[in-house]
DNA sequence: GCCAACGTTGGC
DNA sequence: GCCAACGTTGGC
């Protein structure tokens, strides 16, 4: 069981849009970014993540559970890229901004803060449960 | 809208 | 295999 942070634009793919989808899901496509991509392929089903808006928001939004394993991402033919599916698991009660986090010396080792470039991360643990307690939702 | 940071590409 | 040029991302 591991941890990790998907991040999107909003005006391109919302949390909205992923809680439209249901318990489908939809595919986590468009990575063209081989770290990213090596942190898919690790992905197991049943994995959680946090939902985070880039650019406007700037905040974590929601939880989501890997519900499919790496797989070809179907946005192109290129054989290099790989995906995995999502599907929204909870909504956070209160939204965590980038400010707070950068705020909680606590979370200054996270990706987000220190590459904050990287669309797909790893999350440890403790930076799970810290993140979700600012946020008021069960981690 | 700007710009810094970073990843990728391609010429050598 | 190096490195300059270029494109993209995302915070500000």
């Amino acid at each position: 069981m591991a941890y990790w942070l998907f991040k999107s634009e909003p005006e391109t793919w919302s949390w909205d849009n992923q809680v439209a989808k249901g318990d489908a899901g939809q595919e986590w496509d468009g990575v063209r970014n081989y770290q990213a991509r090596n942190f898919m392929r690790a992905m197991q089903v049943g994995d959680l993540g946090f939902f985070y808006h880039s650019q406007t928001d700037k905040a974590v939004v929601g939880i989501v559970e890997v519900c499919a394993p790496a797989h070809p991402d179907s946005s192109t033919d290129d054989e290099r890229w790989d995906c995995v599916d999502v599907r929204a698991a909870r909504p956070f009660v209160k939204p965590v901004t980038l400010d707070q986090i950068k705020a909680d010396p606590r979370l200054a080792d996270m990706v987000l803060v220190k590459n904050s470039r990287l669309s797909v991360q790893p999350v440890t643990e403790d930076e799970w449960r810290l993140v979700c307690g600012l946020g008021a939702t069960k981690p």
